[in-house]
DNA sequence: TCTGGGGTCCTAGGACCC
DNA sequence: TCTGGGGTCCTAGGACCC
């Protein structure tokens, strides 16, 4: 049987392009037990112990989980997305501070602005990653480069952070997790197969337990496990990541084209201290929601073209939908009629025989786009270039 | 000790059009 | 009347990430 020729086929070193182009050196920033990092800047005493950032567990039912540890509290075995009340039977002398998001976000900026003083190419990844990119020759250099935005976030900002160096931002980023805590992972590219090999599978990003116990039945558990297997076979299991997996065990990973464009939707929901089986409540609840979703997009200046709803299931399931609108649209009308039409749908259809309630109702506004930018491009469209 | 509150991307199937 | 091939849009659901 013939095998489709894939890019990855191909010997890199002799494809001119790659040959001619010069290599770039990416940081990846992680910043460290983010959340906790942020309140100890505050707080300098608690330095040392183990403290948690969550729903503090007090008395009563608690449906929370804990958002981020200090590696103290790791220590007890607590970790991020534990349930609150697991954490504190772990870790009972743990201090527990509630979160505060608008600090977190304020600070993500600072941070950003910072690695903008050393580099032009700055991603933000999410609210405590980013990738730099570093305008520099040599892994010597690159290091240096990361080694100094590393003492200035502790320094200038008191934030500790793990720094992964490599050629391309998947190595990188997988650096970085070996590099915590506090630490820098440098990875030439000759390097990247060997140092990828030994490596379990889950860690590359987008591989979690699901994938990770269906690569298991192939006998698959570490990543240098794909590098002598064919594509088209891989590919039968895990689609096109597959073709991405053995690039990188052979230590030849292709860059991800995606630009990170701004964001795509805004959601907002709302968790029932008990769950709801009754529409009126649902109804209320989806109304208020889908208001403030689209008064907060509106003061933005940012339109949306799709309305989704979903709801988390008292058993856990989750169910939602989401409908196209006519265009970019504004304002809380088009959002909330379509939500509660959307609730009501899934209220009916997938409730049926169940008799389960509601734990989590949530609200969803899709294809954002800025009415500013929009309309500047438009402009720039009719001024630049003939219509034909 | 059940499991928050955001998000993203991928795939597959159906509708519809040419 | 049993029949094509492509392309695109839309929707649902799964998996994953921080």
């Amino acid at each position: 049987m013939r095998e489709p020729l894939l890019p990855l086929d191909r010997d890199p070193g002799a494809d001119a392009a790659d040959a001619a182009a010069p290599v770039r050196w990416v940081a990846y920033v992680d910043l460290d037990a983010y959340y906790v990092s942020c309140e100890l800047r505050d707080r300098p005493e608690l330095v040392g112990r183990p403290v948690i950032v969550g729903p503090p567990p007090g008395d009563g039912p608690t449906r929370g989980v804990v958002l981020s540890a200090s590696y103290e509290a790791r220590a007890f075995g607590v970790r991020s997305a534990l349930p609150v009340r697991a954490a504190a039977s772990l870790c009972p002398d743990a201090v527990w501070i509630p979160p505060d998001f608008p600090k977190y976000e304020r600070l993500s900026r600072e941070v950003r602005t910072l690695l903008a003083e050393h580099a032009a190419d700055v991603a933000p990844m999410s609210i405590d990653e980013a990738a730099v990119g570093l305008d520099v020759a040599d892994a010597p250099a690159a290091r240096a480069a990361a080694e100094r935005i590393q003492r200035d976030l502790r320094e200038r900002l008191r934030l500790p952070a793990s720094i992964g160096v490599a050629t391309t931002r998947l190595v990188a980023k997988i650096a970085t997790d070996r590099a915590k805590p506090g630490g820098i992972v440098v990875v030439r590219p000759e390097e990247v197969a060997a140092f990828v090999a030994p490596l379990p599978v889950r860690a590359v990003p987008g591989v979690g337990p699901k994938t990770e116990a269906r690569l298991k039945a192939h006998g698959l558990e570490r990543i240098g496990d794909f590098a002598p297997l064919r594509p088209s076979d891989v590919r039968r299991w895990l689609g096109g990541f597959g073709d991405e997996l053995i690039a990188l065990a052979r230590g030849a990973p292709r860059e991800s084209a995606r630009e990170t464009a701004g964001p795509r939707s805004r959601s907002t929901d709302h968790t029932y201290a008990t769950d709801v089986g009754r529409w009126e409540t649902l109804e209320e609840t989806v109304r208020a929601l889908a208001t403030q979703l689209a008064e907060s997009l509106a003061q933005e200046g940012v339109r949306y073209g799709a309305a989704g709803v979903a709801f988390r299931w008292s058993d856990f399931a989750r169910s939602q939908r989401v409908r196209q609108l006519s265009a970019g649209v504004e304002g809380p009308e088009p959002l909330t009629e379509r939500a509660v039409r959307l609730a009501r749908e899934l209220w009916e259809v997938e409730r049926q025989g169940k008799g389960r309630g509601v734990r989590t109702v949530s609200v969803r506004a899709e294809r954002l786009t800025e009415r500013e930018l929009r309309q500047a491009s438009l402009d720039d469209f009719a001024a630049g270039r003939p219509r034909d």
